[in-house]
DNA sequence: GTAAATCGGTTTATTTTATAAACCAAATAA
DNA sequence: TTATTTGGTTTATAAAATAAACCGATTTAC
């Protein structure tokens, strides 16, 4: 029996997410708009998402006077990433 | 930028048919119901989906007095297959 | 033999998701 | 000072997944 893709990572713009904070520490709403070409409105949505899933953490500062939000994943974010790609490998690999 | 994942594979009930139909040439649709452990209703209108696409043929004949559903990849099917695969792997490798 | 249950599906309705459009407050540029 | 841009959020719409209802044919149980 296959097991179920986690619904939550199983979204392109998510995935998208998790795998640039699986490798960067750290990123803002702007870089995260700028890497995955999501409109804002798209990607404000899937932020929140990941953060009630309790994914990632996002934490809103001040640069000037320019609002920043960042994003980090959390030790559950990347536990969750590696079981979906594990998951993921055993359905691939039936090639 | 990070090129789309094609959404006709990226279904969790679609991408294990194809991943199945990838490894057996072919199916029918008890098996891959067992297999996937999908409803019969999602089950007919993914694989109608899928033939849809040209990702697949669907062939019904009988067995005995039973209808029988026999699915299986066309060339198509396994270029998109290896197309998405190769995307997928470019999410993920971000790791 | 016939009523009820099962098989192999399809169709339609409902829920969930993803996406886009509209909006907002603050800051900057013209 | 009035657009315009920045950095978002909220709300509405479109698309997708899923479930529920249904269907005809076949068995099974009585």
């Amino acid at each position: 029996m296959l097991k179920e893709l986690n619904p939550i990572l199983h979204s392109q713009l998510r995935l998208a997410i998790i795998s640039i904070l699986m490798s960067v520490e750290e990123a803002d709403f702007v870089f995260l708009k700028g890497q995955t070409n999501a409109t804002a409105g798209n990607l404000s949505v899937q932020i929140d998402k990941l953060l009630s899933a309790g994914y990632i953490t996002v934490e809103k500062s001040f640069v000037g006077k320019k609002t920043r939000t960042t994003c980090r994943i959390t030790t559950l974010g990347e536990k969750a990433f590696e079981e979906y790609v594990n998951t993921l490998k055993s359905y691939l690999k039936l090639t």
